[in-house]
DNA sequence: GCAGTGACGACGA
DNA sequence: TTCGTCGCCACTG
């Protein structure tokens, strides 16, 4: 595993329940900035039995990545759900359930 | 080394 | 709001 992915996956780790971020955070926060596709490619890459709220990522506009109607895609919509973030039609609000920068500065220590 | 591909993002129509 | 295109970089054959 390479150190970029141990990043990408303690950025994700710390996103708190009820709470979604794009990939292009998650790759800005473990210090990959642009970087957002290889996010992606650590999540594949994941082992399953890694414990990883990998449904808490979104694309930037605050859709679901995974294809709608597929088992990633109804997984990560019931999980999101679970934690009380609002799932419409395969989107979710990033202005409501999205890292604020205030929040984002308080997770990550950023300033 | 080259070409194709992808859980992305920003833009323009 | 939705769709198509381009740029990006890492992985794979």
């Amino acid at each position: 595993m390479d150190e970029r992915y141990r990043r990408i996956y303690a950025a994700i780790a710390a996103i708190p329940a009820g709470r979604v971020a794009g990939y292009g955070q998650i790759a800005a926060r473990a210090g990959l900035p642009g970087r957002a596709r290889l996010v992606g490619a650590a999540l594949r890459d994941s082992p399953d039995g890694m414990q990883l709220p990998w449904y808490r990522v979104l694309h930037s506009n605050g859709t679901i990545a995974l294809p709608r109607g597929s088992r990633g895609f109804r997984e990560q919509t019931k999980r999101l759900r679970a934690e009380g973030v609002d799932v419409r039609n395969g989107r979710v609000p990033m202005q409501a359930f999205g890292l604020d920068a205030d929040l984002d500065r308080a997770l990550w220590g950023i300033g």
